[in-house]
RNA sequence: GCGCUCAUAGCUCAACUGGAUAGAGCACCGCCCUUCUAAGGCGGGGGUUCGGGGUUCGACUCCCUGUGGGCGUACCA
């Protein structure tokens, strides 16, 4: 809305005729006022003393007179210090929100033409998903509809990891210890088949160290050594020279992890345009490595390594070809850019990975840089901290991790018993309530791992389960369904949403109504800075509002028809701003809950 | 060693990028359902924003320094 675009340029104006200068409006920044004050706008006036030439609260006075007055929108202001607070006109609150009403792409921005990529998720085959996974692809999605949301066209993709040494390590222990079973006959995912043999190849890894070492060899040697790490290094030779019976067991076993994943991201709500597997792209890269020893972006050293030196960056001098010609992992991710970037000719791409490769990815984005590729100054790396449990650091090998399966499940039980205790299920049918368990559920795990800055690592314990009171998904869900209730009232006594002039606007709604206001401004500060964490802020602080209105002023029992339809209007928007905002963050809203 | 990063209420997190008396939730105490959904609302206690300097009208925020965590610094991925 252009609210306070409009009070900004009155501002301007102010300055312009008061005091004979002419601002940008962009630098007159204008803040929420506190709640302990009356109004809803406050302008610092601190910044302009020098312009002004008079003390913050002559010149506070000076603009704020100069608004009430002449500008049309203020309907009085007050002085606190260096802090202009406004209170706008009931006549244009009123404007305001008919606008807002009458948007219906509201929460949409218009096209900006430009592409964006944002890949993430980038599973490994060889064990199923855990917590942090559901960080990185609720996060994920949730950038996805953000950058949307604010004009972009966006392509999400997932590069599996499905190769390497570590799908060997599973399939390996599989081989020796498997018996044949498959996930039917062991009655498991087959994501979580893989895992336990990743578990098993670990331990009778460590044990063999442990021998090793009794043996009188150095640790470090003994990791390097052990029988069963060596075998698993000549599978992986092997399949790479395309062994009959190694690709057979690759096939099965990564059939068997695909089938297991893809329920787990139905569970998650979560979908792709695109699939990339790195058995696909891992030989990629070299042709740009000789591309950029012609460019001399690379250097070739007396052993045939290829390296470039990014000191000048603030970086150091890094491998990016082994001097026996073989890929590190930086070359094959130098060339799955121009991969991405001939299937989806972006603008930019976004990497949704933790943030123990934000070194890595600030050499690659150096790279593709001096490369001259035309998305490398589009690169980003959405970099998030890592889910710590109390006990520290998950790890998969160890078994020390929060299953996302399991997690979920969790979740939706405890949503299912949540409700029940309450009450709440009477008159839905099985498969409603069902939906409802797990539309809170997964409600409550979005919006934890949401609300957090994504940039911070942060903290789950167990031991305490999610919550679904307070500042939470269900919370929000909660006062959704209950605006929903009152909707279907007014409906029923056929209550028209038709505005009409009003007396007076509670200072509830005039709270409300200012949040409201703000609604495309966040989206677009969420996609600018990558962080739905500040739709999540701003969707729970918008229902915490409505709760307030809502507790302190009646809406049927006032009998004055035009404030009862201004109400019904204010919940009606509300509503619509809350359902849209989860929707951004991935997260269903119920009717009724 | 070097680089990046974090440190805010008992706990989990905010603080609009330098603005008012640092805010929410959980937990604890006390109120509010014969009026629209109490998964709600209202009130209370709880802070030397890790320590020490500096910059300025003004610092959780910027600079310097110390302490304590995390991550990285592989011809691993």
């Amino acid at each position: 809305m252009k609210l306070e675009e409009d009070i900004r340029l009155h501002i301007k104006n102010a300055f312009k005729l008061i005091f004979e200068v002419e601002l940008d409006s962009a630098q007159l920044f204008l803040q929420p006022t506190r709640k302990e004050f009356e109004g809803t706008h406050t302008f610092v006036v601190f910044p302009f003393l020098k312009i002004s030439q008079k003390s913050p609260e002559a010149t506070a006075v000076a603009i704020g007179d100069f608004l009430k007055s002449r500008s049309g929108m203020i309907k009085d202001y007050n002085v606190v210090k260096g802090f202009l607070n406004l209170e706008i006109g009931t006549a244009v609150w009123i404007s305001c929100l008919d606008d807002m009403l009458k948007n219906q792409h509201w929460g949409q921005l218009d096209s900006n033409g430009k592409k964006v990529m944002v890949e993430f998720s980038s599973p490994n085959t060889n064990k199923p998903l855990h917590l942090g996974h559901l960080r990185n692809n609720f996060l994920g999605d949730a950038i996805s509809r953000i950058i949307e949301a604010a004009g972009y066209q966006v392509k999400r993709t997932n590069l599996v990891n499905d190769r390497g040494i570590h799908i060997c390590k599973s399939m390996l222990a599989y081989q020796r210890w498997g018996k044949g079973e498959t996930p039917e006959t062991a009655q498991l995912k087959g994501d979580h088949l893989a895992g336990k043999y990743y578990v098993l190849f670990d331990k009778y890894y460590k044990e063999e160290i442990t021998t090793l070492v009794r043996q009188g060899v150095s640790e470090e040697e003994a990791k390097k050594k052990a029988p069963i790490l060596l075998e698993a290094q000549e599978m992986l030779q092997k399949w790479e020279q395309k062994d009959a019976e190694v690709m057979t067991l690759w096939n099965n076993m990564n059939a068997w992890v695909y089938a297991g994943f893809e329920t787990t991201y139905q569970t998650m709500g979560i979908e792709f345009d695109a699939i990339y597997k790195e058995s696909e792209t891992y030989l990629l890269g070299k042709d740009i490595i000789e591309e950029g020893l012609k460019k001399q972006v690379f250097y070739e050293r007396e052993d045939g390594s290829v390296w470039i030196n990014l000191k000048e960056e603030g970086l150091d001098e890094k491998l990016v070809m082994r001097s026996d010609g073989t890929s590190v992992y930086i070359t094959q991710d130098i060339g799955t850019c121009d991969f991405k970037y001939e299937d989806f000719p972006m603008d930019q791409s976004v990497y949704v990975v933790g943030n123990e490769q934000d070194y890595h990815f600030n050499v690659l984005f150096a790279i593709m840089k001096k490369m001259g590729r035309p998305y490398g100054e589009g690169l980003y790396h959405l970099s998030y901290g890592m889910v710590d449990l109390p006990s520290g650091k998950m790890k998969s090998r160890e078994g020390t991790v929060v299953d996302a399966d399991e997690l979920m499940d969790e979740m939706f039980m405890t949503a299912a018993k949540h409700t029940l205790e309450l009450g709440k299920i009477e008159g839905l049918t099985e498969n409603e309530s069902k939906n409802l368990f797990r539309m809170v559920g997964l409600g409550a795990l979005k919006f934890f791992l949401l609300k957090v800055d994504p940039k911070k690592r942060m903290l789950f314990d167990p031991k305490e389960s999610i919550e679904f009171q307070g500042h939470t998904g269900p919370f929000v869900q909660y006062t959704y369904a209950r605006i929903s209730a009152i909707l279907r009232r007014a409906s029923a006594d056929g209550i028209n949403e038709a505005l009409s002039p009003i007396q007076k606007i509670h200072p509830r709604e005039q709270i409300l109504l200012a949040h409201l206001v703000r609604f495309e401004e966040v989206i677009v500060q969420a996609a600018r800075d990558y962080s739905p964490a500040l739709l999540a802020q701003y969707v729970y602080d918008l229902a915490k509002d409505y709760n307030g209105f809502y507790q302190e002023l009646s809406i049927f029992n006032e009998p004055d028809d035009p404030l009862v339809n201004f109400r019904i209007s204010l919940s009606g928007l509300t509503a619509r701003v809350i359902h849209r905002s989860m929707n951004l963050l991935g997260i269903e809203v119920p009717n009724r809950m």
